[in-house]
DNA sequence: CTGAAAGCGCTAACAT
DNA sequence: ATGTTAGCGCTTTCAG
C-alpha cells in the first residue's frame, strides 16, 4: 500500500495524499476526509523509510547502554518511553565489550540516526572527542568524564556524596571508610571527593578502598578487606548500591552486625535498597529528571541542526541533577537492635541477611 | 557523502560503487580497491535508509518488552547483542501501559520493521491473533498463551515446576502451597499445573494462592496470607523469583525462619537468588538459549518471506527450552539452623529427582 | 566487468 | 486547494 494506491482510490493526486499525512491543514476538509477514508479502507500507513530518505530525519535515537546492573534497566525504560512520547524511536545498543560501541557508531552512520545517547562510562574521553567531530547530536548520560567534551547530564555526584557524608556525621560516625568500585572512573572519584571533603571539614578521616568492579560480588569480596582495616571504621560509605548490598552480605557472613557494629551507605537508589534485609541509606538518583534533560539536550541540538556542540558558542553543556537522600536502617537502625537487646540469646540477626 | 561522490572520486560509475558495497564479488578486484580507497578517503558509508527503501528490508527488529523486573533486562541485553551479531538492529519498545503495544505496532508499520519480538504477557490472545493477520514475522517470547497463535519460544514451565516439586518432595515436604502472581497468566497456570501434578502423584496436596502481581512487594505482602493457612505448609512453591524473594523477607519479618520453619522455592533464576541472605532454590531459565531460538524462529520467517506463520503448513511452532534446577539453602539449609532441633530427617542430598 | 537508467515511496517546490 | 515534477541514495535490470 503506497500513497499512489490511496490516491487513485480516493480520486486525487499522490501529492494530496502525502499532504494529508504530513500537513493536514494544507488540504480542504472535504478532500482530507475522502483521502482518510480511502487510506483506512486500504490500510495505508505512510512509509517512514521513504519519508526519512527525503527529509533527512529518521526520528530514531540510538542509545549505547551498559548491559550490567539493574540501574540501567530503569534508564533504558525511561528513555524508551520518553522518546516514544515525543514521537521518537529508540535503537538500543546494549554492550559488554568494547566493540559494541564501535558497532553502535557504525549503525549510527548507516541509519543516519538523529542522535545518540552515550550512557556508558566505558567510553573513554579520546573516543568521545573523536565522536564529537562527526557532527552528530550527542549527549552523555551519567558519565561525568564527558563533561566539557560533549553535552552531558548526570546526577550531582559530589554534592550527593557530601549529603551522605553529612548524614553519617550527624548519626555520630568518627572513623569512615570509602569503598569505591573502579578507581579510574570519574563517578568514583567525584563521589569520593565529595564525601572525603565533607567529612574532612568535620574532622573525620576517610581513606579510599577500591573493589575492582561495580558489582554485588565485588562488594561481597571487599568485606574481608574492610574488616582488616585498623582501626575498624564506624561507617563504610560505598560508591554504589550494588556494591553496598554485596558488602553488607559479605560483612554479615563474616559475623559483623550491620548496622549494629558498622554503618553502611550506598549511592544510586536501586529498588533493592528497600528490601527488608537491607533498608539501605543511599542517595536516590532522579532518573526521570535525568533522562528528561538528556533528551532535551539532544533535541536542542537536533532542532538547531548542530552537531555535538557547544551551548551557544562556549563549552558543551554539563548539567547536574540533584539526587535525594534516602535514610534507611543501615545508618539509623541501631536503636531497633538496642530495643531487641533483651532477647540476646536469639539467633543473631546477622545471618538472615 | 553519497555513492555519487565516491564514484566521481574513483572515476567509476555510481552503480559500480553500489556494487562494491552490496556485491563486492561482482566487481573486478582492481576497481574494487580503487573504489574502497576513494570511499575511505571521503569517509563514505552506505545509507541504510536508501537501501531499505529499495530492498524492502530494514534489518531492524522490534521488541516489545515489559518495563518491570530484572529478568527482562537480561532478555533485552541478549536480544540486543545477538541481533547485532547477525547484523540486525534492535528497536526497543519498553512498556508499562497497554498503549505502548499499540505504539509498537504503529512503529512497525511505519518503519517496515523486518520482524517483531513480543515478550510481554500483557498482550492478550485476541491482540496476538489480530497481529498474526498482518503478514509480519512475529515471535512470542516466554508467553505460553501465544502458543498455537503465533510462533513462540518459552522455558518449559510445566516441566520446570515438576522438577522443583520433585526436589521438594525429596527433601521431605508433606504439605505444600503454591504461591502465584496473577492467576490469569498462562505462566502461572502452567507452573502450577506442573507442580501440583508432580506433588499429587506423590501424595502431597498443593493449593494455589495468588499475590495479585509479580513483584517483590506482592510477595512480601503475601506472607501474611501464607501464615494464615491451616495447617501451615512445610514448603511454599512460588511461581517467580521476584515474588519468592519478597515472600521470604515478608515471612522473616513475621518471625518465620526460612528455611528453618518453612521451605521456599522460586522460578526464573534471577541474579539475586544467589545473594547470601536468600540462596534460593529455583529453576534457572536458559536465557541465551531462549533468545537464540527466538531469533532463529524470526529469521526463518523473514527468509521464507512468510508472515507470522505456521511451520510449514501446520500450527505455528511452539518451542520449549528446558531450564536447570538450582538447589539453594531455602530448601536444604535446615542443617545449619536445626542444630538444636533433633534431626530425624537429616537433609537428603538431592540434586535431582 | 562496468555503465546507463529506472524506480523504491515520499516531500517540497513550483505551477495551475 | 490541488496537481506536476523533480529528486532523496540506493539497488537492479539491461546494454555494451
Amino acid at each position: 500500500m503506497t500513497s499512489v494506491d490511496v490516491a487513485s482510490e480516493a480520486g486525487v493526486s499522490q501529492a494530496t495524499v502525502a499532504r494529508v499525512f504530513s500537513a493536514p491543514d494544507k488540504v480542504a476538509p472535504a478532500t482530507r476526509a475522502k483521502v482518510q477514508a480511502a487510506a483506512d479502507r486500504l490500510g495505508y500507513v505512510p512509509n517512514a523509510i521513504a519519508r526519512s530518505l527525503k527529509s533527512q530525519r529518521t526520528n530514531i535515537i540510538g542509545a549505547v547502554v551498559p548491559a550490567f546492573g539493574e540501574y540501567w534497566q530503569h534508564v533504558v525504560t525511561q528513555f524508551s518511553q520518553r522518546l516514544s512520547d515525543r514521537g521518537l524511536q529508540l535503537l538500543l545498543f546494549s554492550f559488554t565489550e568494547e566493540d559494541r560501541v564501535e558497532r553502535a557508531v557504525a549503525a549510527v552512520d548507516q541509519y543516519r540516526l538523529d542522535g545518540l545517547i552515550m550512557a556508558s562510562a566505558v567510553i573513554g574521553p579520546e573516543q568521545l572527542a573523536r565522536m564529537s567531530d562527526r557532527d552528530l547530536p550527542l549527549v552523555a548520560f551519567n558519565q561525568p568524564a564527558a563533561a566539557g567534551i560533549i553535552p552531558s547530564v548526570s546526577v550531582d555526584n559530589e554534592e550527593g556524596a557530601r549529603r551522605i557524608a553529612e548524614h553519617v556525621v550527624d548519626v555520630g560516625v568518627e572513623r569512615a571508610l570509602f569503598v569505591g568500585g573502579v578507581a579510574s572512573t570519574s563517578t568514583d572519584s567525584l563521589r569520593y571527593r565529595g564525601a572525603a571533603q565533607a567529612l574532612g571539614e568535620r574532622g573525620v578521616a576517610c581513606p579510599y578502598l577500591a573493589c575492582g568492579a561495580f558489582s554485588y560480588e565485588a562488594g561481597y569480596k571487599a568485606a574481608a578487606a574492610v574488616l582488616e582495616r585498623q582501626p575498624l571504621p564506624d561507617a563504610v560509605i560505598v560508591s554504589a548500591d550494588e556494591l553496598a548490598l554485596g558488602l553488607i552480605d559479605g560483612l554479615r557472613t563474616n559475623g559483623v552486625d550491620v548496622p549494629g557494629e558498622l554503618l553502611v551507605t550506598g549511592f544510586d537508589g536501586l529498588p533493592q535498597v528497600e528490601w527488608t534485609g537491607y533498608d539501605l541509606t543511599t542517595l536516590v538518583q532522579n532518573i526521570e529528571g535525568l533522562t528528561d534533560r538528556a533528551i532535551d539536550l539532544l533535541l536542542d541540538q537536533i532542532e538547531r541542526g548542530s552537531g555535538a556542540g557547544a551551548g551557544a558558542g562556549g563549552a558543551p553543556v554539563a548539567e547536574m541533577v540533584p539526587g535525594t537522600l534516602r535514610v534507611g536502617a543501615t545508618t539509623t537502625g541501631r536503636g531497633r537492635d538496642a530495643v531487641n537487646h533483651d532477647d540476646k540469646d536469639k539467633e543473631p540477626r546477622s545471618d538472615h541477611g
